[in-house]
DNA sequence: CGGAATCCAAAGGGATACTG
DNA sequence: CAGTATCCCTTTGGATTCCG
């Protein structure tokens, strides 16, 4: 049946992908720091606590649906820690751990790399997209 | 008309993330590392240049479509450069130019920092879903 | 050999509404 | 306030086919 074995050949190749980030730490920082706001949270946290309501705020432009999700996951992670207050209204803080604070360092220094290179990728791009574009 | 309205309203959140990776050189940067396989070809191309049909027997598990577009991104960002060999039939090599180079250390940086930390996020990962799992 | 073009399934992620 | 649940559009990426 061809259906099902094209099927299963992706979930074969799936798996075959996941079992290399499963072994690959490079590979599962790599897809930890680039979610779309783990980077933004992280650095937003990296002065101290903040509340969830003010992390939506200098997070500008995320959905609460992923605000929410980043955090999970990043708690899930050890890089940051929630406390709740069972107050009335909750106030609940999210806060780095020592791991996630031990990761502020190699974001900078992701960071300086990009100051430094950045233009030089710049630059790269429109004169690729000049020769480009001046072909038919 | 409401359904314009989204359809706007979307448009804009869109235009304000991409203003903002547009004026931040770390979160472009990100996106380029964090390209499902744009890592794995800049470490593969570490040590010499490579052919096209080579890239794809060390990549395992990429796709014809993905390694092309990875490679035609990274000769955009002027990571690395396309070489064409007119004979028949052609022949194409890959290298990393003097930036894609450059950007080796970082990686290298990334790789130490997960190889260090990441058995951190395993145990918290595990302790983590202990917590939930047992949680009615 | 090294692609480009097309098609389609699956995942990602925003909007909205509801809850303790 | 700080979420959870649902809906649904958009993007991603693999499979397949065709080309110089």
């Amino acid at each position: 049946m061809a259906t099902r074995t094209a099927a299963e050949r992706r979930e074969e190749e799936r798996q075959r992908y996941n079992a290399y980030v499963a072994t690959c730490p490079s590979r599962k920082l790599l897809d930890t720091l680039s979610d779309k706001w783990a980077s933004l949270a992280l650095t937003a946290l990296a002065h101290g606590p903040l509340r969830y309501s003010e992390l939506a705020r200098m997070i500008a432009g995320v959905s609460q649906k992923m605000l929410t999700q980043t955090l999970r996951t990043m708690e899930r992670d050890g890089l940051v820690s929630r406390t709740v207050t069972p107050s009335v209204p909750v106030r609940v803080d999210y806060r780095l751990t020592p791991l996630g604070e031990n990761l502020l360092p190699l974001l900078e220094a992701i960071k300086r790399w990009a100051e430094v290179h950045m233009e030089d990728v710049e630059a790269a791009r429109e004169a690729y997209d000049r020769r480009v574009d001046s072909q038919p």
